[in-house]
DNA sequence: AATGGTCAAGTCAGC
DNA sequence: GCTGACTTGACCATT
């Protein structure tokens, strides 16, 4: 089991996902802040190496723009020695990664356009993970999508446009449960289809389940994990108390998590902080989970 | 230096 | 019809 955190490391003196506005694109523009976010993105992975986390999710903003027309920059070969420098730190601290486009990807997308900017924006994901030197283990999650009025078709409008990508993208492609559209259900019915693994979320399932028991779930959703994807991983949070009802934690609830914890036995799972706090989540969690030793080996 | 409007991309709920 | 939420406020024009 490993545990992490996604994206942005508040104790260290950078930040790994600097962008800048589309009116003041320029080539040494991007060159720049690519550069300071790969610099950064090592300083965040040394933390972790040094803090025993070895779960991190690399933020889509690592290259600005990437995905965007107006990027013609070939940032693989012009940072190829510095991305491999942070790919082989990756490996020899045996360290998962894992990528989260954000909501503008949209695989059943009705319009044409937005399916086509979809590809592009997975397989920039998928060209971060390559250029690191990663596996298929390393995961690129993704929700199913808009619902458009009609799930059904919505549905199986995401097994159709799954076909059209590449298989750097497939090998990588894991769906995740949101909180309101698609359940962890919708999920394994697209998983029946595809063979696409899911990636079971606990607080959405919480906010948005249906009720199904924590267990019952893990086991499902484990078996959708081929030996090539790797250990099965989870998102996990918590109510933040006193606000909306779906807003995350700012910070780790001790209890709540050891119950979870306690719920995925005997599965082993990498386990991602959906946390505010972040790095200090993972920390505060690994403490917990290691006083179990079934849990951390 | 401080402020505040605005930011590539989409959907949906809640007001 | 606008705002907020989503993995996250931060950029930057203007004063």
């Amino acid at each position: 089991m490993k545990i992490g955190y996604p994206c942005i490391n508040y104790s260290v003196p950078c930040r790994g996902n600097k962008t800048f506005r589309f009116a003041s694109y320029a080539e040494d523009r991007l060159i720049e802040t690519v550069g300071k976010n790969i610099g950064c993105l090592l300083t965040i992975l040394e933390y972790n190496a040094a803090h025993g986390i070895l779960f991190f999710r690399i933020t889509s903003d690592l290259v600005p723009f990437a995905s965007h027309p107006v990027c013609t920059f070939d940032w693989q070969a012009h940072f190829s020695m510095e991305l491999g420098t942070v790919g082989d730190f990756i490996r020899e601290h045996n360290m998962r990664i894992s990528m989260h486009p954000d909501q503008f990807v949209l695989i059943n997308a009705l319009d044409a356009d937005i399916v086509a900017r979809t590809i592009t924006e997975l397989e920039y994901h998928a060209r971060v993970l390559d250029s690191l030197g990663l596996d298929g283990s390393a995961k690129i999650q993704i929700h199913i999508g808009g619902v458009y009025g009609n799930r059904a078709s919505s549905l199986s409008r995401f097994g159709q446009n799954y076909r059209l990508l590449h298989p750097s993208v497939r090998q990588r492609l894991v769906i995740e449960n949101d909180d309101r559209a698609y359940t962890v259900a919708d999920c394994l019915k697209v998983s029946e289809i595809t063979g696409i693994p899911v990636l079971f979320d606990v607080f959405h399932h919480e906010v948005n389940g249906g009720g199904q028991p924590v267990a019952e779930v893990i086991s499902r959703v484990a078996a959708t994990w081929k030996k090539t994807d790797g250990i099965p991983m989870v998102d996990y949070s918590s109510q933040e108390p006193r606000v909306r009802k779906g807003n995350h934690a700012a910070r780790l609830d001790p209890r709540h998590f050891l119950i979870f914890l306690n719920a995925s036995q005997p599965f082993d799972l990498d386990i991602m902080l959906e946390i505010k706090e972040k790095e200090a989540a993972a920390i505060t969690a690994l403490r917990i989970a290691g006083r179990d030793k079934r849990l951390l080996t």
